[in-house]
RNA sequence: GGGCGCAUAGCUCAGUUGGUUAGAGCGCUUCUCUUACACAGAAGAGGUCAGGGGUUCGAGUCCCUUUGCGCCCACCA
C-alpha cells in the first residue's frame, strides 16, 4: 500500500498549475459538447451559455472575475448533472476602444499617425496586434478556470461574425428598419464619431449660466436670455417664450439682433418654455440641442450647423471660425460685453453629457448616420420579457427593461472608425444605393462600375447583440446552431443589461424567431470593501491577477461567488480572500486527513453497524444536498456556498473527524468509519468543485487514486443526489431516523460543549485530563453508546454512567444539559461562590424562558398556530422545566 | 421629475413561501503548537434587525410612512 504524500499547506500554485494541464490535455471538457458523439442524446436539452465577449484590448478586472466565476458555476453545475453543456468564449473587436489603443500603441512605437498610414494599412496593423495580444485576455480568462469550450472560441470581426452581420443588415434594411439621414445625434469632437445615446453619459458638474440681452430689432427693448453655451449664439435662429408669459408676449413675432452677427432672427411662442426658469425666455439652436431642433420643427425654423467635426466654429460662425468651442465662448462672452450685452454670469449646477469612452463633453449635432427603426423590435423584446419567455434574475430589473424599451429612441448604428464591420453598402456616381450581402462589383441601379463602400463601421454592439446566434453558425442553419440554439442563461451585470442584453433579445426574436435565452441573470458591480468604485486614481483598485497569485484562484472565485447576492453591488476587501484561501486549506487538508485514514485501513478490515455520529454526519449531508440544488435552481449560488462551507468547516471538520479519529482507534468501526469519511469527503468535493474547481479537482484526483488502492470500492458519480438515509439498514423510517440522529447528536454536542465551557471558564489546562459522571435516566443508553464521543472531543477519561444518584458527589461541580447532569472532579480547582453564581444565572436563564414559553403557550398562538410549531415549543418548555429542576437540585446541594 | 436598491454585531455582509433564544467572516478577549490544518482548535464578549405605524396567534422577513445613503432613467435653457 502506498502512502500519499501531500504537503501539509494547500500549494495552490503547484495545484492550479498542475490541473490546469490536466484540463488542457486531458480533454476535460469536451465529454458533452459535441453533436457528433458516441453516444449521444439529441433528445437531452443542452445548457448553453454564451460568454459576454471581453474586449480583445481588455486586461482582467474583476468585472471578468466576476462573470466567469458564476458562468463556470453554472456550467459546471450542469455538466456534473449529467446535462450536455455549451460555453462559448470569445472576444469582442471592441471599435472605439482598440483603435484608440492600437493609434497609441503606433504613435510610441513607429511614430505615425493613423492618418499617415492610410485605412487599409491601419486595419492590416490592427489585426497584427489583435493576433499578438488579442489572446492575453483569454488566457487570463482560463487562469480563472473557465471551463469554456475553447476549440469554438469566436471573434465579432471573424468570417462567420462578419457575415452574419452583413446578414443582419441587409435583412434589416431590406425590411424598411434601417435608414440614413441626417439627424441630430451626439457627436465625440475628440472621436470624432457619432456615439449613440447610450454611450454618453450625464454627470453633474458645475457650470457658469450665462446671462444676456437679445435686442428687439430698432429699439433699446430686449429679451434677457440664459445660456450655459454662449457659443452656440451663433447658430441660434429664433427666441422663445411662453406664449401665456406677461413679460414677453409683447414681442412675440417681432425680431431680434443675434449679438456681434447681427442676423435677425424671431421671437416665438412655445408652450415648451417654463416661465419660470431662468428668464423665462429660451434661445433657440436647433442645429445642437435636442429640445431646440424639436422646436424648430414645429415653427419650421431654419437649422443651423455651427461647429466642423473637431467641434471648432465653422463657417456660420463668421469671425469666430476656426476658434474650439470653448476658445469661442470666452472670445464671444467677452466681445458681448464690450458690446454691453451682457446682465451677468451665475455660477449652476448642471449636467454635462460626456462620451464614455474619451470622456469630452459630447455635441449634439446634425450629422447624416445610419439608423436602426427600433420600436418593432423593442415590442417584440417588451413581449418576450412580459410573457414570461425570458425571466430576469432578480426580477425587479424587469421594470428597468421595460422602462428603457419603452422609451427607447431609433439606434445611430454609425461610426466613423476604422476597425470595425464595414457598412456593407455602396453608392455610385449616380447617387444610387446598393445594399447586398456579397461585395458588388456594379450599381444594383444603374450598373455603374464605379462605385465605393460607405466609409462607416457598425457600432460594436451592433455585432454583440448577434452574439448567441451568430458563434453557432447563424445565419446557416449548422448542427450547432440546431443544436444548442437557442440558449439557456445570459449573465451579465446589470450595467450593460441596455447595451447588450435588450439589444440580443432584440436581434434574436427578428432574426431567429426565437428568444436567444430564457433566463438573464445579472450580478453586481464590485466595489472596495467600503463601498466606494474601484478607480486608478482613488487607488483602491483590487487587482484579480495578483489576488490570484497570492491567495490562489480558488479563494478569489469562492469569494466572488459567496459575497454577491444576485442583482446587488459587492464589496470585495482582499480579507475576504484571505478568509476563503484559509477555506481552501481547510478542504486540502481535511482530505488529506481523509486520505491518509483510507491509506491505513487494513485490508481485512470488517464493516459494523453506523455510529451516532456516522448517521449524524451522513443526515447533514442529505439534508445539505437538498438545500444546495434548491438553492442553484432558484440562483442563490451564494447561499448554498455558504451553506457548503458552514457544513464542511463545522459539521465534518470540526465534528465528524474529531469524532472520526476516536472511532479509527476501535477495529470494529474502522471500516465504516473510514468510508464514512470517503463518502462525505467525496460528496463535500463535488459540491464544492463548482465553487473551488482546483483544490476540489486535485484532491478528487488523490482521493480516487487512494479508494482504488485501498479495500474500499471506487466512488463514482458526478452531481451527488441525495440519496436516502435507509441505506443503511436501522429499525426506524428514513426521516425519523434523520430527526433522531439530528437530535441525538445534538444532545451530545450540547454536552460536550457543557464541559469544554466548564473548562475554559475555570481555566481547567487542557493537558489535565479527569474522570466525570453522566446522569441520565431518559438518555441513559445513548450517552452509553457514545461516551467516546464526549470523551476524545473534551480530553477526558471516560466517564461513569448512570441513570441517577442520590446526592451530589463530593468534590464535584455539576452541570446541566438537557436532561442530562454532568459532574466533573473540579470542586477544588473552582471558587465556591463562582460556582453558585453560575448555578443561578444558569437557573434564572432557564426560568426566563420558562416562563416566555409557559406565556406564549396559554395565548393565541396554542390555538392557532400549526400544531407542529406549537409541539416544538412545548417540547422546548419542557426541557427547560427538566433543565431548571436538575439546576435547583444542584443549587440546594 | 420618475424608478430602483440599501439601512441587521466595531467593520463587511448573509438571512426568498412570516414560525417565535437573529447568523457568518474579519476584528476583539481568554486559553492551546492535542499526530489533517496556527491559513488551526476551544471558550467568550458583542445586535431594542434605521425611526414610527399597521396586518397577524407570531414580523428582520408582508403593507404604509419618515429619515439617511447609493444607483438608474429623463430634454428644463
Amino acid at each position: 500500500m502506498t502512502k500519499h504524500e501531500l504537503p501539509k499547506a494547500y500549494d495552490f500554485k503547484s495545484t492550479e498549475s498542475r490541473v490546469y494541464a490536466l484540463w488542457e490535455t486531458g480533454g476535460y471538457f469536451k465529454p458533452w459538447n459535441d453533436p457528433s458523439r458516441k453516444g449521444f442524446d439529441p433528445t437531452v436539452k443542452p445548457f448553453v451559455i454564451s460568454i459576454p465577449p471581453p474586449n480583445v484590448t481588455g486586461e482582467l478586472h474583476l468585472g471578468h472575475a466576476m462573470f466567469v466565476s458564476v458562468e463556470d458555476l453554472m456550467i459546471r453545475y450542469h455538466r456534473m448533472k449529467g446535462i450536455p453543456t455549451l460555453w462559448v468564449p470569445g472576444s469582442d473587436h471592441a471599435g472605439i476602444a482598440t483603435q484608440l489603443m492600437v493609434e497609441r500603441h503606433l504613435l510610441r512605437t513607429e511614430e505615425v499617425t493613423r492618418e499617415e498610414l492610410g485605412r487599409e494599412e491601419f486595419i492590416k496593423r490592427t489585426w497584427d496586434w489583435k493576433r499578438k495580444y488579442g489572446g492575453m485576455i483569454t488566457n487570463q480568462i482560463r487562469r480563472l478556470g473557465a471551463s469554456c469550450d475553447w476549440d469554438r472560441e469566436r471573434f465579432t470581426l471573424d468570417d462567420g461574425l462578419s457575415r452574419a452581420v452583413r446578414e443582419a443588415f441587409v435583412r434589416l434594411y431590406e425590411k424598411g428598419l434601417i435608414y440614413r439621414g441626417p439627424r441630430l445625434i451626439n457627436w465625440s469632437p475628440g472621436l470624432k464619431t457619432a456615439v449613440s445615446d447610450l454611450e454618453v453619459e450625464y454627470n453633474e458638474e458645475e457650470a457658469t449660466l450665462y446671462y444676456f440681452k437679445y435686442m428687439l430689432k430698432d429699439s433699446q427693448e430686449f429679451i434677457p436670455v440664459a445660456t450655459i453655451r454662449p457659443e452656440t449664439i451663433l447658430g441660434d435662429t429664433a427666441v422663445a417664450v411662453h406664449p401665456d408669459d406677461d413679460r414677453y408676449k409683447k414681442y412675440v413675432g417681432k425680431l431680434v439682433i443675434m449679438p456681434m452677427l447681427g442676423r435677425e432672427i424671431p421671437v416665438i411662442a412655445d408652450d415648451y418654455v417654463s416661465r419660470e426658469f431662468g428668464t423665462g425666455a429660451l434661445k433657440i439652436t436647433p442645429g445642437h440641442d435636442p429640445n431646440d431642433y424639436a422646436i424648430a420643427q414645429r415653427h419650421n425654423l431654419p437649422v443651423i450647423s455651427l461647429l466642423d467635426e473637431a467641434a471648432k466654429i465653422n463657417e456660420n460662425g463668421g469671425p469666430y471660425q476656426g476658434q474650439d468651442r470653448f476658445e469661442c465662448r470666452e472670445k464671444l462672452w467677452s466681445d458681448m460685453k464690450k458690446a454691453g450685452l451682457v446682465i451677468k454670469e451665475e455660477k449652476y449646477l448642471t449636467t454635462v453629457p460626456r462620451s464614455q469612452r474619451g470622456g469630452e463633453i459630447v455635441e449634439p449635432m446634425i450629422s447624416t448616420q445610419w439608423f436602426v427603426k427600433i420600436e418593432p423590435l423593442a415590442k417584440a423584446a417588451l413581449q418576450a420579457v412580459r410573457d414570461g419567455r425570458i425571466k430576469i434574475v432578480p426580477e425587479r430589473f424587469e421594470k428597468v427593461y421595460y422602462n428603457w424599451l419603452d422609451n427607447i429612441k431609433d439606434w445611430c448604428i454609425s461610426r466613423q472608425l476604422w476597425w470595425g464591420h464595414r457598412i456593407p453598402v455602396w453608392y455610385c456616381e449616380n447617387s444610387h444605393m446598393t445594399v447586398t450581402r456579397e461585395d458588388p462589383s456594379e450599381c444594383a441601379t444603374c450598373h455603374s462600375k464605379n462605385i465605393h463602400q460607405d466609409d462607416d463601421v457598425l457600432d460594436t454592439w451592433f455585432s454583440s447583440g448577434l452574439w448567441p446566434f451568430s458563434t453557432l453558425g447563424w445565419p446557416d442553419e449548422t448542427p450547432d446552431y440546431k443544436y444548442f440554439y437557442p440558449t439557456s442563461y445570459l449573465e451579465t451585470g446589470y450595467d450593460i443589461l441596455f447595451f447588450w442584453v435588450a439589444r440580443m433579445v432584440m436581434d434574436g426574436l427578428e432574426f431567429t424567431g426565437q428568444a436567444p435565452f430564457h433566463t438573464v441573470y445579472l450580478h453586481g458591480l464590485i466595489r472596495d470593501e467600503h463601498g466606494q468604485k474601484m478607480s486608478k486614481t482613488k487607488g483602491n483598485v483590487i487587482d484579480p491577477l495578483t489576488v490570484m497569485d497570492e491567495l490562489g484562484t480558488d479563494a478569489l472565485r469562492f469569494t466572488l461567488l459567496v459575497g454577491a447576492t444576485p442583482g446587488n453591488d459587492m464589496n470585495l476587501s482582499v480579507k475576504k480572500v484571505e478568509a476563503n484561501r484559509n477555506f481552501a486549506n481547510k478542504i486540502w487538508n481535511a482530505g488529506r486527513f481523509v486520505i491518509n485514514a483510507i491509506d491505513s485501513l487494513p485490508s481485512e478490515s470488517a464493516m459494523g453497524d453506523p455510529t451516532l455520529a456516522d448517521s449524524w454526519i451522513w443526515t447533514k449531508t442529505q439534508q445539505l444536498l437538498r438545500d444546495v440544488d434548491r438553492l442553484f435552481q432558484t440562483f442563490q449560488y451564494g447561499e448554498a456556498g455558504r451553506q457548503i462551507y458552514e457544513f464542511f468547516w463545522s459539521d465534518f471538520a470540526d465534528w465528524y473527524v474529531e469524532i472520526a479519529k476516536e472511532q479509527m482507534q476501535n477495529d470494529g468501526m474502522k471500516k465504516q468509519t473510514v468510508i464514512t469519511l470517503a463518502r462525505i469527503l467525496d460528496m463535500s468535493l463535488r459540491l464544492l468543485h463548482p465553487f473551488t474547481p482546483f483544490v476540489t479537482e486535485e484532491l478528487w484526483g488523490h482521493l480516487r487514486r487512494t479508494l482504488l488502492d485501498s479495500p474500499i470500492s471506487n466512488i463514482a458519480s458526478d452531481w451527488p443526489e441525495a440519496l436516502i438515509i435507509a441505506k443503511w439498514p436501522e429499525a426506524h423510517e428514513p426521516e425519523e431516523r434523520e430527526e433522531s440522529a439530528l437530535q441525538d447528536f445534538g444532545k451530545i454536542q450540547e454536552i460536550v460543549r457543557s464541559i469544554r465551557n466548564a473548562r475554559a471558564e475555570n481555566h481547567v489546562k487542557p493537558s489535565i485530563r479527569f474522570k466525570f459522571k453522566l446522569v441520565s435516566d431518559e438518555d441513559f443508553d445513548l450517552l452509553q453508546r457514545n461516551s467516546y464521543a464526549i470523551t476524545c472531543s473534551t480530553g477526558t477519561y471516560p466517564p461513569e454512567i448512570v441513570k441517577r444518584l442520590d446526592s451530589k458527589p463530593v468534590d464535584h461541580i455539576g452541570l446541566v444539559s438537557g436532561s442530562t447532569e454532568i459532574y466533573l472532579p473540579l470542586a477544588d480547582m473552582v471558587d465556591k461562590s463562582d460556582e453558585k453564581s453560575r448555578l443561578e444565572k444558569e437557573l434564572k436563564e432557564a426560568e426566563a424562558q420558562i416562563e416566555r414559553l409557559a406565556q406564549l403557550l396559554a395565548g393565541d398562538f396554542a390555538k392557532k398556530a400549526p400544531a407542529s410549531v406549537v409541539d416544538k415549543e412545548r417540547e422546548k418548555l419542557a426541557g427547560f422545566k427538566e433543565t431548571a429542576e436538575k439546576l435547583r437540585a444542584q443549587w440546594k446541594a
